[in-house]
DNA sequence: ACAAAGATGTAGCCTTGGCTTCATTTCACT
DNA sequence: AGTGAAATGAAGCCAAGGCTACATCTTTGT
């Protein structure tokens, strides 16, 4: 006795009802393609953070040492460091051995938008309500996910409610 | 020659300014904190998608397959797999070679709560101008990231501010 | 009944992001 | 100038989440 469950028919979702099949091109149905954009949005999340905090640390203590990135994340040392390696890789960053780090003419500019990102996304959380600490919180992670439409929206909010 | 660089005296950021050093415990600084709560809030992010995925199908079609949840999720079939398998040993789903997968209660419960969560920000999202199929995508998102009295404010914000 | 097609499973590869441990380099201070 | 502590680097482990390729099971239809 084995495998004795009931099976309805297969194709319970009809292919044409999850694929969008307007056209030619790989075509995720619109419900794929949702996910797709959210699991890009996810890789590229650590990029954003480091690159804004080494802006930060260089704006605050005019270096950024990977114990101070380290520390500041809540990572170990190695870990900031394989991640700032990578962020080499992809041309955000500069540094040599047992020098600080530094960031690319293309690693200042993400990190200006990811603060300007940052900046909107704490001061309309606040705007609605959240208690400062933990719109920081939320912040952090929300700022990766939101869209220019939704990042307008937001600050457009902001300036429309400046007290409450 | 090698290493010339100038160098500035070490300990840029003194620990105690960055470790809130109040008591005692592994006390992260609130930088290290806020980074760390944001890092599990990550880690949750795909058991929770996949849960609310689960629940959807079960409900429109009775069951939910891998090849459908793979092809909602955009992902290849062994990805979902994985994925399912990961559910299943932590308590999330039941499954058995060749059949459907099922949620436990603790997996139904988390369905649950997100499914909420889900809904109330892109209810949210629209109700603050932006444009429902961009909702749609920044509220993938989104919606793992936002702590509970950040959804109170989303959601007081809806209920009284119905119409535009 | 059976064969083709579709769904599922399995194995194995890659990258990322964590970690520990140990080696090496630099720096600050005596 | 010398030395000990701190910072950095390097190696190697692990889990997660992607993928491709191939094997096996189930369903559907003839
Ligand atoms: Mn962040
Ligand atoms: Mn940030
Ligand atoms: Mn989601
Ligand atoms: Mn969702």
């Amino acid at each position: 006795m084995k495998n004795k469950a009931p099976r309805k028919k297969r194709a319970a979702v009809p292919a044409e009802a999850v694929a969008g099949a307007e056209q030619s091109a790989p075509d995720l149905g619109a419900e794929a393609h949702r996910f797709s954009q959210t699991r890009s949005a996810r890789s590229a999340e650590i990029l954003e953070d480091y690159t804004e905090l080494i802006a930060d640390l260089m704006e605050e203590h005019g270096e950024a040492r990977i114990t101070d990135i380290a520390r500041c994340l809540g990572v170990t040392h190695p870990t900031a460091a394989k991640a700032v390696a990578r962020l080499k890789r992809e041309g955000l960053v500069t540094s040599r051995p047992y020098r600080g780090v530094f960031l690319t003419e293309a690693g200042a500019a993400m990190a200006e938008r990811v603060r300007v990102r940052h900046r909107i996304v704490i001061e309309f959380l606040k705007a609605i309500g959240v208690p400062a600490e933990i719109a920081a919180v939320d912040a952090e992670g929300i700022e990766h996910y939101v869209s220019d439409a939704t990042l307008a929206a937001f600050s457009d909010f902001v300036r429309s409610a400046p007290e409450v």
